[in-house]
DNA sequence: CCAAGTTTCGGAAACGGTTGTCATTATAGT
DNA sequence: ACTATAATGACAACCGTTTCCGAAACTTGG
């Protein structure tokens, strides 16, 4: 007994390399553009098991994720306990802001009209510096 | 040149009649939901003007739009301002919350690290006095 | 009222990200 | 190793939404 007592499965060869590739960058990435990395760098996994992994990793608190408004989710590795994101919307660099604040807000604004068991979304989408001095709008 | 002067097109029977359904209640709702209940009553209208009428009322800021996890929209009437959303999860019953100091909040984050032209994605969804009082998870 | 020019309609087909199917393959406890 | 069990992955289905495009309905000038 190794292994299976983190919430996950079975180390595969497959669910490794997709992790690894996670921890290589911060940047937020959709499950088809990590699915290609892979691929490009001469790793055989299936778009199917990409999508997988990164639900489980999601579900297990281990990435973030974040939907563009277009509908698809991209994923990044995660920094510890509860946060917010704000995000590039051209080249995705992301600050982490810690969320406490908001969420106790939200749980009063809850509280107060009768609502229980409060969920969130909340991201933040503008134009980095770089971005910016480049003249993307 | 009696019309176009609000953004909106010309003013068709399934304009109106979108529209008159929305009035009736300040329910979300989705596209297809919207077009069920038309037909139901008897009002031939397709499913592509639903969507096309619905979102041209987004763009001009006449109904208020929210996205579930499982990515499809929901419309209601618009209240004046800005605003946010505390929707049940499970009626749909929803309460505008007043968004200035959110927004503010955003604004000053952003520009602590350096990003312009902010925009931002806030929902607050949770279950209401009535839908708990009968179990529902 | 008629004709020409626009706008809108709406059924059908396309779209795109995501999820299901299921036979094959890999994993891990014993 | 052996075996039960979980994961893989090519492919097809899904589903809300958008696009296409010919037909129908307005609008406007004459």
């Amino acid at each position: 007994m190794a292994e299976e007592a983190h919430g996950l499965g079975r180390h595969t060869r497959q669910r490794l390399q997709v992790t690894a590739l996670l921890e290589e960058t911060d940047e937020f990435r959709s499950a088809q553009r990590l699915h290609e990395m892979l691929r490009a760098r001469g790793v055989p996994v299936g778009l199917t098991t990409v999508y997988r992994t990164l639900q489980i990793l999601s579900d297990a608190g281990e990435v973030d994720v974040i939907r563009l408004p277009s509908g698809e989710h991209l994923y990044r590795r995660c920094g510890a306990g509860r946060h917010h994101h704000l995000v590039c919307r051209h080249c995705a660099r992301t600050v982490e802001i810690p969320g406490p604040g908001v969420e106790q807000w939200a749980r009063r604004i809850a509280r107060q009209h009768g609502y229980v068991d409060v969920a969130q979304t909340l991201e933040l989408f503008g134009t980095c510096a770089d971005c910016a001095a480049q003249g993307r709008t």
